[in-house]
DNA sequence: TGAAATGTTGGGGCG
DNA sequence: ACGCCCCAACATTTC
């Protein structure tokens, strides 16, 4: 059957894809069409946008600014609605340089987008699908108002190469560790699963019309942000420089990848978020390519479908420890511990700098993210769902699957998840991963003038040697809230009584 | 995608 | 020369 789990067709123009001829429009199943564009904002490799193009003669397009998401966001500052706002324009350009015009609409997508239908006169709307509970229940909402005037959604797999059920043991049920799992999802790959929609090839059927007035961000009610001063890459076009410029690095992947300091990472997660880049794009490139830095890099995509299929599979994850044992760990939850942590001022640099960097710029290095999740459960013994909560509110790249999936690991209380003994050191990690103090400097400046030997643990500097450096432990920089030997301990005590102690 | 505690080994100082 | 001790380096076990 077709890609994407879409439903048998009965149309009498459908192959097996890729397709080599246009469909002559009289063999269509539908007149008119909308695509409803969400974590999908580009136009090339588009599994919903391909369909509707093949399927209808006249396709519309659309994106909704949901109320429902941008009134529930704490702040009217959010990187994330102003990348999605450029992406838009962007998105809109593109259309519009094929003649097609993009609805840009602020609403509650559960009505505007059933509204729009009827006033297009659209059959059928063709949407990417999206795993997250809130989302399934917004799209099923929107398929009944559909029904209710004969209309129907089509949704299809984009977002990941392997969805749901199609990666499963031998038994039939998902997996729940990720070897295996990623064993399986290797010898299941074949190209047919990472070749682009040709979508340009179908690009006939896209209704013309004048591309209608689009809401600046502050119609939306958002503020700009710091986000284009930061250089990061928005839209389509960001996302290929920046995919350009890491396959020039990839074969150091594997090595550099670990230290904050050196450009070693992709940085293309947000754009993976919002779909300004296609993962079959991005596997189609490191799959067949040699060497230990694209294979780890493909793992890192592995991991992605990984935690969509565990989220699907097990959507009490959404707020509930995977491995029920850990459900409850008594911890202290102590505010003022979760406040220095959040803002940056725990006395650890490393964890500091990570939690500032995510503060100034919606980004964290993946290395920075496990240890400032480990810090805050294992050392201050903070509720791993509060570090959730967090990040989810700052991270450009927030997405609740891999989110989640995260913070279980880190936390212990997921399904492959690190052993619960398995507890970072942050001044450890941070003289493995930031030997030289590089990353700490740029977002701790206090301690620019701390000595390697003791940037790891600026307290440990001699109280002669401070006052030469003209910096005071206490004063310039805090002291440690947390003893990292004792919490330790303490974090070893918790998880064996909450039922860790028959674990090898 | 760990770190700490504990165990083992072997070189060198030294009586 | 030899045994003994110290301890660094490495290995293994434990959490």
């Amino acid at each position: 059957m077709a890609r994407g789990h879409a439903k048998p067709r009965t149309s009498p123009g459908r192959s097996k894809y890729p397709v080599a001829s246009v469909q002559a429009s009289d063999t269509k199943r539908y007149k008119t069409a909308l695509v409803w564009f969400r974590r999908d904002l580009r136009i090339h490799d588009h599994a919903a946008l391909h369909h509707a193009l093949r399927e209808a003669q006249s396709v519309h397009c659309a994106f909704v600014f949901d109320t429902e998401i941008l009134d529930r966001l704490p702040n009217r500052e959010d990187r994330r609605v102003e990348f999605i706002w450029h992406a838009a324009e962007e998105l809109a350009a593109s259309l519009e340089a094929w003649g097609a015009p993009l609805r840009v609409l602020c609403g509650r997508a559960r009505e505007v987008i059933p509204g729009l239908a009827r006033e297009l006169g659209a059959e059928a709307v063709y949407a990417n699908h999206d795993y997250e509970p809130a989302a399934i229940r917004r799209d099923a909402d929107v398929a009944r108002s559909l029904e209710q005037s004969a209309r129907v959604l089509h949704t299809y797999k984009d977002q990941a190469i392997f969805e749901k059920d199609e990666v499963l043991t031998q038994a039939g049920g998902p997996f729940t560790v990720f070897t295996p799992y990623k064993r399986a999802w290797l010898a299941k790959l074949r190209p047919f699963h990472y070749t682009a929609y040709p979508v340009a090839k179908y690009r006939a059927s896209f209704a013309a019309g004048q591309c209608p007035r689009r809401p600046a961000l502050e119609d939306l009610g958002f503020r700009r942000t710091n986000l284009t001063d930061m250089k990061l890459p928005t839209g389509m076009s960001g996302a290929q420089r920046l995919f350009r410029e890491f396959l020039e690095r990839i074969d150091g992947y594997q090595e550099r990848r670990n230290f904050p300091a050196v450009r070693g990472v992709s940085y293309l997660s947000v754009h993976l978020r919002f779909g300004t880049i296609s993962i079959r794009e991005l596997v189609a490139a490191a799959a067949p390519m040699p060497g230990p830095g694209a294979e780890t890099w493909l793992s890192e995509l592995i991991w992605r479908d990984f935690y969509f299929g565990i989220l699907h599979h097990y959507p009490h994850v959404e707020g509930h420890a995977f491995r029920r044992e850990f459900e409850n760990l008594g911890f202290e939850n102590d505010p003022g511990h979760f406040t220095a942590w959040c803002e940056g001022r725990t006395g650890y640099p490393l964890v500091d700098a990570a939690m500032r960097q995510l503060n100034q710029s919606g980004y964290m290095h993946n290395r920075l993210r496990m240890v400032a999740a480990s810090f805050l459960v294992k050392d201050l013994h903070v509720d791993w769902r509060l570090g959730e909560a967090y990040f989810a509110e700052r991270l450009n790249d927030f997405d609740l699957a891999a989110n989640n999936g995260g913070w279980q690991w880190s936390a212990s209380t997921g399904c492959d998840a690190q052993p619960w003994f398995r507890i970072f050191n942050p001044v450890t990690q941070s003289e493995k991963f930031d030997p030289g103090g590089r990353f700490i400097r740029l977002y701790v400046p206090e301690l620019s003038n701390i000595p390697d030997a003791f940037i790891h643990a600026p307290w440990t500097l001699p109280p002669l040697e401070q006052q030469a450096a003209g910096f005071a432990i206490g004063r310039d920089y805090p002291l440690p809230v947390v003893d990292h030997a004792t919490a330790r301990q303490r974090t070893l005590e918790i998880y064996k009584s909450a039922g860790g102690g028959d674990e090898e």
